[in-house]
DNA sequence: CGTTTCACG
DNA sequence: GACGTACGTGAAACGT
C-alpha cells in the first residue's frame, strides 16, 4: 500500500520536486501475468491473458501518475533478444530456460502494441538485457538528480536501490502492490542492496542458470556476506574456516562464484537509445488506447477511459482545496485512488453532545438561519413520530452549521394531550415560516442523511427543499457492497463515534413512547447529534467522491433521483379496496375447501403453513419418495419438490401447491394492501430505497410494490386493483429485454446485437443459433439459457432448471460460448478484473464492491463471482432507468404534461397516472425519454425498445 | 430472530 | 472430499 501525501508540502510545489522516472520492466511482467492469469482469449480468439494483465498494470500506473510524488517521466523496457554479453562469457547462461509457451509467444508483439497504445516510450535494444538497460537509465537519472521507481519484482534489480534509508531508487511490485526500498531489500536478503550481488553470486539463480556455490542458499549466503563483508572476502577467508562441506565448496567453486558475480552484476553503462528528457509523461491520448482496447474487447477498461483524465482532475482539486488537513490518499489494489476508511477523517473538534443548543424562540432560530445562509451550507434533520414519511407528524428539527455547532428546534413535544406538560417551544407555524425560505433557497446547500424522508415530511407543511446533498446516497455511491449506509453505522466507521440510539429514548415494544413524549433536553442531544454527525460525514464523503471516481454517478444519476422518488412516493397509487376485499374473501373460501381436502388425504389435521409439519406428513407419515433434507435436517417442501410429486400423480401435492399460492396472495397482497391504504390520501405510498440493492437498483418496502403478482392468472387479478383516479388511465411503460440488450452491448455479442437491431424475437434467435431450429421447446430452453448467462452460469444450475444432466447442460453452455464468443470473454475479463480490484463498474461508472471475491471459502467466492458477472449488466440497466426517471419530470412539464404523474418503478418498468385525453402525447414523451436515457453520455450499439400500454388498471395496462 | 417459502425484475 | 450451485430484492409465517 502506497501512501502519498497530498497536503500542501508535497502537492503544492510540484514545480520544485525532482523529476521522477518510472522504468517498467515489461518482459518480467509478461511472464508473471501469463502464469497468474487464466488463459483468456480476446474476441478474435487470440490468447491475451498476459496482454490483459500487462494492460491492467499500465492502467494502475496511470492512476499512480496523478499522485503527488508520481512519475514525471516514464518508459517501458523490454528484452529484444535472448542474447547478451553474458552468453559470451558463460554459454550456459539462461540455457535451462524452456521456450516460451505456445500461447504466450504471440503475445509479445501485442505487449508492444499495448505500450504504444498508452503512448509510452519503448526501449528495447539488440543484445542488451532489459535489466542492464534499466540499470543504465537508473544510473543516468540519479546522476541528473532525479528519483527512480523500477516497476518490477525481479530480485536482481534490487541491487539498484541505494543502501540508505531514503533511497532515491525504489521498486514497485504492482501485483503485490508493494514498494520496496532499502528496508524492503534488507527484509528479503538480510543484507543491504549494495551486497545483493554478492549474495546472489554465492547462492546462484536456478532460473537464470547462474551456478553460485553448491550447497549455499539464501540463508548461508547472507550469513557469510554479513560476516565477511563481500564475496571476495568470503572466498579469501574460506581456507581459514573450520572444516566442513561448505568450506570445501567455497574453495572448489570460487571460480563459479566469481563468474556468478559477473553474471548477476548489472551493466549500467549501456548507451541510452532515448535521452532521459525525451520521455516525459504527458496526458495519455485516448484514441490509440481506445482502438487497442476495442480490438481486444477489453470492454471494462474501455469504458473507464474517461477516468484517466477524471482522476487527474479530481486529485488536483483535492490537492488544491485540502490545504491544512493531512488526509492520506492511498492507492488500493485496483489502483483506484481512495481516501478510504483507513484514512483519518478531516480534522474536527470532538463530538460533544453537551454543546448542543435547544432553540425555543423565534429570534434565536432566525440567528441560526442567518448563520446557515452566510456559510452557504448546513446539515438538516427532522424528527417525527413515525418511519412512514407520508403520515409522520413533525415533532422538531435540527441543524448543524459547522462541526460541533448544532441545535434542535422542538415543535410538538408534549403531544396534544392537554394534561401533559408542554415545554416552551417556538410556535410551529412561526418556525416553519422562518426556515421555509432557507430550505427552498437554491444557493444554500442542504445536507441530510436520507433527505427523501425529510422532503416528504415537510411537503405536508408546504416546504420544499432545494439543493441537497445526501450522505446516505454518497456513501452508497462510494461503498456499495462494503457495508450498510445507515447513519449510526457510518458514524462508527468514519468518525469512530457511537450515536445515541433512538431506542434508548423511546424504548421498544409495548412500552415504546412517541418521540413527542421524549423530554426536550434528551431530544436535543439526540437530534442535534444527528445533524452534527451528518455534517461531519458529509465533509468526509464529499472529498472521497471525486477522489474515487464516484462523482459522476452521484451527480448524474442518484442525487437528482432523490427529488424524483420523493415526488413519486408522495403521489402514491390508488388501490381499489373493494376489489381486494372480494379477492381476499374468494381466496379464503377456496383455501378452506382445499384445507379440508388435504387433511382428508393426510388423515389428520396439521398446520398447513408449517413446512416442518408438512414435510413430516408427506415424507414421514405418508412415506412419499423424493424427500430431500436440507442442512437443517428438515424435509424440503418447496415448489420444485411439490411439483415433482404432483407430476407423478400425487394428488395432495397439487392441492398444497394451490393452497400455498392462495395463502401467499392473501396474506402478502390482498389482505396486506388494504391495510396499507393511507387514510389521509386514500392511496398506497410505497417507500423506495435508493441504497437497498448493491447493484444500484431501487428496492421498495412498506409495501413492496415491485413484486405484485403477474405470472399467474390468479395472481394477476391483484394488479387489476391498482387503478387510476377519475378521468385518468394507468400507463405502463417497460423496457423490452433491456438486460439482454445491455449484455449484448457490454459483452459485444454480434449475433444478438444484429437480432435486436432487426427487431427479432431474441429467444427465438438464440434457439436458432443453439439448436438450429425454433420450436416452442427450443425457444423456452434458449430463454432459460439467456437468463442463466446473465446470472453467471454453472452447469449444475442450468441442469436443474432445464431438467437435463450436468453434462448435457455443459454441452449447451459450450455451444452458447462458441456461438457467442463475446460472452465468455466478458465473463473471463470481468472475473479477472474483479479479483484484482474487488469491485465492478457499470457503463456509468457505478461501483459495486465484492469484498468476498477472493475469499478462501469456495462457495462464498463463487457466489461473488456470479454476482460480479451480473452486476455490471443489472447495474447499467438501473442507471439507465434512473436517468430516464430524472429526465421524465422536466420532459413532461416541458410538453405541457405536468399532470401526468409518475407513480411506480419496477426495475424495467415505469407506471404513470395519465389524464385520458393526454395518452398519446404522454406516450410519445415517455417513449422518447426512456429510449434515449443513455444519451448523450453513452451511445449503445443496440436500440432500447419501450413497450407502452394503458388501461383502467395496472393489470389492463399490460 | 433465523429459516423457509415465494412474489417480482 | 464437502460445499452448493442463477443474479437482485422484500414479506409473511413458523418455530425456537
Amino acid at each position: 500500500m502506497t501512501n502519498i501525501d497530498t497536503d500542501e508540502s508535497s502537492a503544492g510545489n510540484n514545480n520544485q520536486r525532482p523529476n521522477h522516472l518510472y522504468l517498467i520492466d515489461g518482459s518480467a511482467y509478461i511472464f508473471r501475468a501469463y502464469h497468474r492469469l487464466p488463459p483468456l482469449t480476446n474476441i478474435h480468439g487470440e490468447p491475451v491473458g498476459a496482454v490483459y494483465g500487462y494492460t491492467s498494470m499500465l492502467w494502475k500506473l496511470a492512476d499512480d501518475l496523478h499522485a503527488a510524488d508520481g512519475p514525471t517521466h516514464m518508459a517501458v523496457v523490454l528484452d529484444k533478444s535472448s542474447k547478451s554479453f553474458r552468453n559470451d562469457i558463460y554459454d550456459q547462461y539462461k540455457a535451462n530456460r524452456p521456450p516460451a509457451p505456445e500461447d504466450l509467444r504471440p503475445q509479445f508483439p501485442m505487449i508492444r502494441d499495448a505500450t504504444n497504445a498508452f503512448s509510452l516510450p519503448l526501449i528495447e535494444e539488440e543484445n542488451v538485457e532489459a535489466d542492464d538497460m534499466i540499470a543504465s537509465y537508473t544510473k543516468a537519472a540519479i546522476a541528473a538528480g532525479w528519483r527512480v521507481t523500477i516497476v518490477s519484482s525481479d530480485k536482481d534489480l534490487m541491487q539498484l536501490i541505494e543502501p540508505v534509508e531514503d533511497s532515491r531508487v525504489d521498486m514497485l511490485d504492482t501485483m503485490k502492490n508493494a514498494r520496496i526500498g532499502d528496508a524492503g531489500v534488507r527484509a528479503k536478503f538480510d543484507v543491504g542492496p549494495d551486497k545483493v550481488g554478492d549474495v546472489l553470486a554465492l547462492m546462484g539463480d536456478s532460473a537464470d542458470n547462474v551456478p553460485g556455490v553448491p550447497g549455499v542458499g539464501p540463508k548461508t549466503a547472507s550469513k557469510l556476506i554479513n560476516e565477511f563483508g563481500d564475496l571476495e572476502s568470503v572466498l579469501a577467508a574460506a581456507p581459514e574456516m573450520k572444516k566442513s562441506k561448505m568450506r570445501e565448496n567455497l574453495i572448489e567453486h570460487s571460480d563459479k562464484a566469481r563468474l556468478s558475480k559477473i553474471l548477476v552484476t548489472l551493466k549500467d553503462d549501456c548507451p541510452l537509445p532515448i535521452a532521459l528528457e525525451d520521455m516525459p509523461l504527458r496526458d495519455i491520448p485516448p484514441e490509440p488506447l481506445a482502438e487497442f482496447l476495442t480490438y481486444h474487447g477489453f470492454n471494462s477498461l474501455l469504458k473507464r477511459i474517461g477516468q484517466l483524465s477524471d482522476v487527474s482532475a479530481a486529485n488536483k482539486a483535492i490537492a488544491g482545496t485540502r490545504g491544512a488537513d493531512h488526509d492520506k490518499v492511498k492507492i488500493d489494489a485496483a489502483g483506484a485512488i481512495m481516501a478510504g476508511q483507513a484514512a483519518k477523517p478531516p480534522e474536527m473538534p470532538p463530538i460533544n453532545i453537551d454543546d448542543y443548543v435547544m432553540v425555543t424562540d423565534a429570534e434565536d432560530l432566525q440567528k441560526w438561519v442567518d448563520r446557515a445562509r452566510a456559510i452557504g451550507h448546513f446539515a438538516f434533520d427532522t424528527e417525527t413520530d413515525s418511519l412512514e414519511a407520508v403520515t409522520a407528524n413533525l415533532i422538531g428539527f435540527s441543524m448543524a452549521i459547522t462541526a460541533g455547532e448544532a441545535c434542535y428546534v422542538p415543535l410538538a413535544h408534549g403531544g396534544t394531550d392537554l394534561l401533559a406538560q408542554r415545554p416552551e417551544m417556538v410556535e410551529m407555524k412561526t418556525a416553519l415560516d422562518i426556515i421555509r425560505p432557507l430550505l427552498a433557497d437554491d444557493s444554500v446547500l442542504k445536507i441530510g442523511q436520507n433527505l427523501k424522508y425529510d422532503k416528504l415530511v415537510l411537503a405536508q407543511h408546504d416546504i420544499i427543499i432545494n439543493n441537497i446533498d445526501d450522505t446516505m446516497v454518497m456513501s452508497f455511491n462510494l461503498d456499495a457492497g462494503k457495508h450498510g449506509h445507515g447513519m449510526d453505522e457510518l458514524a462508527k466507521r468514519h468518525l469512530g463515534h457511537e450515536c445515541i440510539s433512538y431506542k434508548s429514548l423511546t424504548g421498544t415494544g409495548k412500552k415504546q413512547i412517541s418521540f413527542a413524549e421524549v423530554p426536550v433536553e434528551d431530544a436535543t442531544k439526540y437530534a442535534a447529534e444527528d445533524a452534527d454527525v451528518t455534517l461531519r460525514l458529509w465533509q468526509h464523503l464529499k472529498l472521497r467522491l471525486p477522489a474515487e471516481g464516484a462523482s459522476k454517478i452521484y451527480q448524474m444519476v442518484d442525487r437528482p433521483l432523490v427529488d424524483v422518488i420523493a415526488k413519486m412516493e408522495g403521489e402514491g397509487i390508488l388501490v381499489d379496496r373493494e376489489k381486494l376485499a372480494k379477492l381476499s374473501h374468494d381466496f379464503a373460501g377456496e383455501m378452506a375447501r382445499l384445507e379440508q381436502e388435504i387433511y382428508a388425504i393426510a388423515g389428520e389435521e396439521f398446520t398447513l403453513g408449517s413446512p416442518k409439519q408438512l414435510g413430516e406428513i408427506l415424507f414421514g407419515k405418508m412415506g412419499l419418495k423424493g424427500g430431500k433434507k436440507g442442512k437443517s435436517g428438515q424435509f424440503s417442501t418447496d415448489v420444485t419438490v411439490l411439483e415433482d410429486l404432483a407430476s407423478n400423480g400425487v394428488e395432495i401435492a397439487q392441492k398444497i401447491l394451490d393452497w400455498r399460492q392462495l395463502a401467499k396472495l392473501k396474506s402478502t397482497y390482498t389482505d396486506a394492501l388494504q391495510a396499507q391504504i393511507n387514510p389521509k390520501t386514500g392511496r398506497v405510498h410505497t417507500s423506495y430505497s435508493l441504497v437497498g440493492a448493491q447493484t444500484g437498483r431501487l428496492s421498495s418496502t412498506d409495501p413492496n410494490l415491485q413484486n405484485i403478482p403477474i405470472r399467474t392468472e390468479i395472481g394477476r387479478q391483484i394488479r387489476h386493483a391498482f387503478v387510476a383516479d377519475k378521468g385518468n388511465v394507468i400507463l405502463a411503460a417497460d423496457y423490452s429485454q433491456i438486460e439482454l440488450r445491455l449484455a449484448a452491448h457490454i459483452a459485444n455479442i454480434a449475433p444478438l446485437k444484429e437480432a435486436f437491431e432487426a427487431g427479432e424475437d431474441i429467444h427465438a434467435r438464440t434457439a436458432q443459433e443453439l439448436f438450429g431450429e425454433v420450436t416452442r421447446e427450443s425457444r423456452g430452453r434458449a430463454k432459460t439459457i439467456n437468463f442463466a448467462i446473465l446470472y453467471g452460469i454453472s452447469r449444475w444450475g442450468l441442469a436443474k432448471r432445464l431438467e437435463v444432466t450436468p453434462d448435457e447442460a455443459q454441452a449447451m453452455i459450450d455451444i452458447y460460448f462458441a456461438r457467442f464468443p463475446g460472452i465468455s470473454a466478458y465473463i473471463q475479463e470481468t472475473t479477472t478484473r474483479v479479483k484484482e480490484c474487488e469491485y465492478t463498474e457499470t457503463l456509468f461508472g457505478r461501483k459495486t464492491h465484492f469484498p468476498r471475491i477472493n475469499s478462501s471459502n469456495g462457495a462464498e467466492r463463487q457466489g461473488s463471482e456470479r454476482a460480479a458477472i451480473n452486476a455490471p449488466i443489472q447495474g447499467t440497466c438501473a442507471d439507465i432507468i434512473k436517468r430516464a426517471m430524472a429526465r421524465m419530470v422536466p420532459a413532461l412539464q416541458h410538453a405541457g404534461l405536468g399532470d401526468v404523474k409518475m407513480l411506480l418503478q419496477v426495475h424495467d418498468e415505469l407506471v404513470f397516472e395519465c389524464p385520458q385525453d393526454k395518452i398519446d402525447a404522454a406516450s410519445k414523451v415517455i417513449n422518447d425519454v426512456m429510449a434515449n436515457a443513455a444519451l448523450p453520455y453513452l451511445t449503445l450499439s443496440i436500440p432500447l425498445g419501450v413497450d407502452i400500454g394503458t388501461g383502467a388498471s395496472w393489470g389492463e395496462a399490460h
